[in-house]
DNA sequence: CTAAAATGTGGACGCTGTCAATATTAGGAT
DNA sequence: ATCCTAATATTGACAGCGTCCACATTTTAG
């Protein structure tokens, strides 16, 4: 389709790309409907042919995010298919932190205030990345390497203290102490070493 | 100070209160320092005398939830002084989600994307409010209840993961398999019991 | 008592999200 | 090929927003 003409051709995919850089350069705070509009150069309105209002590109931007998310989790998973299903955890782990790193935009859309019941899309995409962990640990656990709790709780621990790292991540800086010289990528790796190890003296 | 007269007499105090109760109303998306100075019954431009622009009073109102839930941890770790350092860092867990949904505006802006060095002082209060974990975890390593990890590792992993599952809760929905018609509070007491417990095998 | 500092007001500007009406184009039925 | 319709993009308008400026009022210090 010709770049010059009336109709752009491939809008919707554009306004996605398109608020997902300017969120990644200028924060979630300073991106506007109108901007990413006349960036891709097209009419203040025309976005609307597309989304209902900026939440819903909002939550289409997030739900690509969970998406893409998803799809870094199967490539690690299977990379570390030889390995013990620890391993594969805290490589997820890690592939989650560094995933939010490198895409700060989605990290700042992910998690925002979009109720699950207007967009069940991106209800269904977050659950299909949370899913991955789960199968992990069902898996750690039916060979013997993570304890019998409730898979879905174990996965959930560990979703939620690398979400909780992340958002935290994001705001520029931890506690000094907390973070002493270390990388994000080592900080989770060291966390999640607690949860795994567990923090009682008689586990 | 005569409610009418020209000078309101503690502005700061109400733009902060106005500021909080919009937001637990109407949600941050749609809190405007133009309606609270509204509702204040100020003019529209008042607000300048105390706040330098919106995110500084978003700053203060987050600094002020920091604060207020260092005072709720004391107290709680005041009232369990005689139970285990488990109890205790436990009853803490609790408190922090509970104060989290209580005050769900403290919520949407205590973790905002406010740059730390820009507001020092907000740095320093939600460095306050994790010392009081901090020192829970260190008490408990010197009773030999906590396993002599760094204590700052440890109540850091506490710390986000009751982070993370506080904002998840926030979105309205978990996936309705984590939820299974558990209160927060009994979501917080299960996944911190995962913490607590170590999901090795052999820890 | 008066000058200066603190506090609050009113108006203006550019930007925003969104609505309504209109224009342009694409694609299928005839 | 042509016409109709649906899809797509545009222009214009509106109220609300954050913020800057000049000005008004009040408090306070000397």
């Amino acid at each position: 389709m010709n770049k010059d003409s009336y109709h752009h051709g491939d809008l919707k995919h554009a306004l996605l790309v398109g608020a997902c850089e300017m969120i990644a350069t200028e924060g979630i705070q300073n991106m506007s409907l109108r901007k990413v509009a006349r960036k891709i150069g097209v009419s203040h309105n025309a976005p609307y042919q597309h989304f209902a209002d900026k939440e819903a590109l909002l939550a289409a931007v997030a739900q690509e995010g969970f998406q893409r998310l998803t799809d870094e989790l199967d490539t690690v998973i299977e990379r570390t298919s030889t390995q013990s299903c620890v391993e594969q955890l805290k490589a997820c782990g890690n592939t989650y932190i560094k995933f939010m790193m490198d895409n700060s935009a989605y990290l700042e859309v992910m998690f925002g205030p979009y109720p699950y019941e207007d967009y069940p899309e991106l209800a269904e995409a977050g659950l299909e990345s949370l899913q991955r962990l789960i199968a992990v640990v069902a898996r750690g656990q039916a060979s013997g390497e993570i304890k019998s709790l409730n898979p879905v709780e174990v996965a959930g621990t560990v979703w939620m203290s690398l979400h909780g790292l992340s958002t935290i991540l994001r705001n520029g800086k931890l506690p000094p102490q907390l973070v002493s010289e270390r990388t994000p990528t080592q900080l989770a790796s060291d966390f999640l070493d607690v949860i795994y190890e567990g923090i009682l003296v008689q586990a």
